[in-house]
RNA sequence: GGCCAGAUAGCUCAGUUGGUAGAGCAGAGGAUUGAAAAUCCUCGUGUCGACAGUUCGAUUCUGUCUCUGGCCA
């Protein structure tokens, strides 16, 4: 990496992303103390299955010794039965700037949920969070209409959206009808007339991000697997068994699907044997 | 050594009452506006273990062999 003089801007936002297992929150603590430790620098999480506590081991979540002296924002702020969105991380994105930058820090993203950083860069529309109730129904509807039905009414009433949306895809489709059904918009309509603004249109913040990409894929997909192995060596079938017991948690939750989550849950249940869930 | 069961896609397997074969997973490419490490779409020629026999035709039936697993000595 270059000297970070080029990234001292206290009034721009600096985005650490990249795939998984590539060391990314190795450079976000570098870049702590490069910038002058935790009064000069805020890190934020990037990703999807932080947020959630008590999610610990199979997230490769930084330990609590590493955010003590490394605090992150957006880390182990729900419990695991909450449902969070790319338009959550949004706002809670940009209240995480604003209050650093208040307090003189300077905003550094880490994470590797790529939807996230384009909604909080490119902005998401302001549209109206998804209703469970709604949502229930529809899948009732789901499964006795099928979808090519539900697929026919969108595209009566949002031609583009179902031009976008194949069939088969039903958590985008029913997410465009419960918006239709909700404010008698269509999908389309609102993300025309309610686009929620770039990052800089909405703060007035400049960003520069960095891409952390692999010398070697094969490399990679070692380190992938010896960090599987040592999750393995740290109890991470605890922690899921744990997850599994509690009554107010299953396996669709969106916090429950993330990766090694789902396989392990599977495992644990019997359906996946050993050596499938091991690949 | 004897008996039994296997040998088919990178992996796990299905299948062909004989007309050269297809699922899941993995992999590659693509889409993506409140579940995004999600969800969805597209992509499959592989000496069907080897050699012989029967047959117009064998991956399929028969025989021999090789390898793997199990049981019996």
């Amino acid at each position: 990496m270059e000297s970070p003089g080029r990234f001292t801007d206290p009034n721009s936002v600096l985005i650490i992303c990249g795939p998984t297992a590539i060391g990314k929150t190795a450079v976000a603590m570098a870049v702590q103390d490069a910038l002058g430790g935790a009064d000069k620098v805020q890190l934020i999480s990037a990703d999807s299955a932080l947020i959630y506590r008590g999610m610990d081991i199979g997230t490769a979540k930084p330990t609590a010794a590493e955010l003590r002296a490394y605090p992150h924002k957006l880390v182990d702020i729900l419990d695991p039965r909450e449902s969070y969105s790319a338009a959550d991380f949004v706002a809670d994105s940009d209240a995480a700037i604003q209050e650093a930058l208040r307090a003189q820090k300077k905003p550094v993203f880490v994470g590797g949920t790529m939807m996230y950083l384009k909604c909080l860069l490119e902005g998401i529309a302001d549209l109206p969070a998804t209703d469970q109730a709604m949502r229930q129904r529809l899948d009732q509807e789901l499964s006795q209409k099928g979808a090519e039905a539900l697929h026919a009414e969108l595209m009566a009433q949002d031609p583009q959206a179902a031009a976008n949306i194949h069939p088969n895809n039903h958590q985008r489709l029913l997410r465009a009808l419960a918006v239709l059904r909700n404010t008698g918009g269509s999908l389309t309509d609102h993300w025309r007339q309610n686009a929620g603004g770039t990052l800089g249109e909405r703060l007035g913040v400049a960003c520069q991000t960095v891409i952390m990409m692999p010398k070697d894929r094969a490399l990679l997909h070692q380190r992938i697997a010896a960090r599987f192995t040592q999750m393995l060596a740290d109890g991470f079938l605890g922690e899921v068994e744990g997850l599994m017991k509690r009554a107010d948690l299953h396996r669709n939750l969106p916090s429950m699907r993330a990766v090694g989550y789902r396989q392990a849950w599977g495992h644990l249940l019997g359906e996946v044997d050993q050596q499938t869930f091991l690949e």
